[in-house]
RNA sequence: GGUGAGGUGGCAGAGUGGCUAUGCGUUCGCCUGCAAAGCGAAUCUAUAGGGGUUCAAAUCCCUUCCUCACCUCCA
């Protein structure tokens, strides 16, 4: 599997001889998570599905940083402490994304928790001369590390010269950033500087450090992380270690709406449990992988309302295929082929830097071929089980879930179903479509082949009610 | 201003030298008691503008124009 390495930019392999690691920029958390942390997380959490169906393991570590001005001000605003406001955040990250189907990382190391390694990594980035004391704080010398600049691709004299730096004069260089923060006011810890808090920066140097080791697989978040962020994180911690960060560095596009970046300082933001209320899980899954994710992709409530058309053919598909009971025997050999190649050409996709949008299509076509086979009286039960599994284990790479009809309700479906078609038979229109009602407010919409009625059950769009 | 990524049919979106995806939309049709869902056919026959290389370019080169992101916190 290829990836488009921000840093070389350069398509690299992904190693996959041992486990892959990933480290990922999560969230500060201060506020709702909204979209645009859903499609950074949405296409990790599909690329982990992706290289765990190839039978990879996969070690992804996503980060919270809970400590940040941000959090201390909004704590301030609402008279309560920082701790508060980034536990009820992260509860409510949790929430989000298991609603999202995001499978759980193997780690979600917090910022505060890990204050001692930070402290080690300053301590030993001021021994090895990269990093100095001053007046208010601890900093870390751009000038000293040589290949500053060489994510973002940016020259030194520039952002010296750039107007928008602020101006301290404590700091040797204009472009030094903080690693240790002086401070009184609460959260502080003590460190052997003085009581402070760290910078943002350095929280994901020592954290993928230690869950990771030097040298991962993956350092994957935003595009808008490249710099200052991850251009810091690179010489923390290669001044550190003197070994490469990370073999390779995914960037994941934003999501604009109006074609404008959505973020918090715009104000133009989705949150997370609005678009949830509006689409479900699965019309943001596909969304966020309609696009390659390297690309920005745009809210739009008419892209969306497309995508439900698709959701619907998939719970088509997926009931014709568990509820296919035409026995006639045929040839399959020429289905296992079809669903085979549909496979590859599914794979190669995803290997060839992760094209979702290409895979997708892939996916598309292979639910229409299945809805082609119902619609036309082919789908046999041995058709079906050639197709279903793949069509499974695409569903599952995708993240995507189909509403699950309990035991019960089945029975209920097809008692009702009978009734209605000995109405319909009869003629008695009426009762029969009032079976129908009934059969609706159960969320399942009636499919009337030839010969036979077959049902699916419908996930409930918030835009549509 | 600097850096990076882009500009593909009505819309979304693949494709990095020849075989011009895919989906949505639109029109007509099939199926149906009527629907719904699904399916079929047709339609659009696109590659920002200009130049060049080539037998052949969306794809390579030059140039113009445009968009977005980053250069401050940001996924």
């Amino acid at each position: 599997m290829k990836i488009l390495d921000t840093l070389s930019g350069a398509e690299k392999d992904v190693d996959i001889s041992d486990s892959v690691r990933i480290y990922l920029c999560g969230v500060t958390v201060y506020d709702e998570s909204h979209i645009g942390h859903a499609r950074t997380i949405i296409v990790f959490d599909t690329l982990r599905r992706y290289l765990e169906s190839k039978g990879v393991r996969v070690n992804l570590v996503q980060n919270f940083t809970d400590v940040d001005d941000k959090i201390i001000n909004r704590a301030n605003k609402e008279n309560t402490s920082a701790e508060k406001i980034s536990t009820k955040y992260i509860t409510n990250y949790f929430d989000d994304f298991y609603r999202l189907n995001v499978k759980r990382a193997n780690s979600y190391p917090k910022a505060t928790e890990h204050i001692p390694d930070m402290i080690n990594l300053i301590q030993g980035l001021i021994d090895k001369g990269f990093a100095y004391v001053s007046k208010n704080g601890v900093y870390f010398s751009v000038l000293k590390f040589k290949d500053y600049g060489k994510l973002s691709k940016k020259k030194i004299e520039e952002l010296i010269s750039g107007a928008r730096i602020e101006v301290d004069e404590t700091k040797k260089d204009p472009t030094d950033f903080a690693l240790w923060k002086f401070a009184d006011e609460s959260p502080t810890w003590e460190s052997p500087w003085g009581k402070g808090r760290p910078g943002w920066h350095i929280e994901c140097s020592a954290m993928s450090l230690k869950y990771l080791g030097s040298n991962f697989e993956i350092h994957g978040g935003g595009r808008d992380l490249i710099f200052p962020h991850h251009e810091n994180e690179i010489a923390q911690s290669e001044a550190f270690s003197g070994i490469n960060f990370a073999k390779i560095w995914m960037h994941i596009g934003m999501v604009t709406i109006n074609g404008e970046k959505m973020s918090k300082s715009l104000g133009n933001t989705k949150s997370i449990d609005f678009v949830l209320k509006r689409w479900g899980p699965n019309i943001i899954r596909l969304f966020c992988l309609s696009g390659h994710y390297s690309k920005p992709i745009d809210y739009s409530e008419d892209l969306l309302k497309e995508t439900i058309i698709k959701w619907r053919q998939v719970e088509n598909c997926y009931f014709e295929l568990i509820l296919a009971d035409n026995s006639v025997s045929e040839s399959d050999e020429l289905i296992k082929g079809v669903v085979n190649e549909a496979e590859n050409e599914f794979d190669d996709a995803l290997d060839s830097d992760f094209n979702t949008p290409l895979a997708l299509s892939v996916f598309f076509k292979l639910v229409k071929g299945a809805n082609q086979l119902a619609s036309s009286e082919k789908l046999t039960r041995n058709i079906s089980d050639n197709i279903l599994p793949t069509f499974l284990k695409m569903l599952s790479i995708l993240g995507l879930k189909v509403i699950e009809v309990t035991d019960d309700e089945k029975l209920k479906i097809s008692s009702l179903i009978k009734q209605r078609n000995m109405l319909r038979n009869q003629k008695k229109f009426q009762e029969a479509d009032a079976i129908r009602k009934q059969i609706s407010d159960m969320d399942i919409v009636l499919i009337d082949h030839k010969n036979k009625t077959l049902w699916m059950k419908q996930e409930k769009i918030g835009i549509e009610n």
